[in-house]
DNA sequence: TTGACAGGTAACTAAATAGTTACATATTTA
DNA sequence: TAAATATGTAACTATTTAGTTACCTGTCAA
């Protein structure tokens, strides 16, 4: 499981769209992952293949459906990367208000 | 600033190098950041182009020389996005021990 | 004030990427 | 068992991306 793999999973609007469908609710099947999107159903798929391949997705076969469950342990690898472990409070405590003002995320 | 443009800037392993090069060492210039790689000079210039339009590097002219500065902010951000507020603990103490027990980060 | 040094711009190319359409396989249920 | 549902595979295409080479601009110091 390379960092690389992570890196360029992440780099995809509509995986981080993904990602994002997942942390509202885990465990959706790929049908339910297709809804909304400009795309067809190969396209959706083959993200969702890209994110398990980067180990950020996990999945479960179910019958005949597939159940996709978001992994965040990469992420969190990603910011402990290049922050010094003093600057994380300051950053956490920054990113906090942020959202406390903001609402929710976009992109 | 975009979400976008960070995760595409960290998509790539070149420029990611140039990030841990100046997490190790601040305010580099661009002659000190091609040392090492395999690749014309014009072309770290792009990366670090696209690392400055992300907002993930910030610069600094003096006299002909141009001195380059890692941003955290936008990094943190990422990690804020996927990862619950209940789960952070956790996952920290994870990498915190992954870290003691393997030394430094490699790509 | 000329030459050397540090950085910037532009046009081009090979490879990677995101998407498509067409067809195939498995599982449920009428 | 046959039709419907859910997912999988493969070949192809347009666009983006990372890199190159060639040439241009600004700053310093002999």
């Amino acid at each position: 499981m390379s960092d690389d793999a992570v890196f360029r999973a992440l780099a995809d609007a509509s995986r981080r769209q993904l990602l994002d469908r997942l942390h509202a609710r885990n465990g959706q099947t790929l049908g339910e992952l297709c809804d909304g999107f400009d795309m067809s159903r190969q396209a959706v798929m083959k993200h969702l293949a890209i994110l398990e391949d980067a180990n950020l997705v996990a999945t479960k076969r179910q019958g005949r459906e597939k159940l996709h469950f978001i992994n965040p342990v990469p992420i969190n690898a990603i910011a402990e990367r290049w922050i010094g472990k003093f600057e994380r409070p300051r950053l956490r405590a920054l990113s906090d208000l942020k959202d406390a003002l903001e609402g929710e995320n976009d992109d």
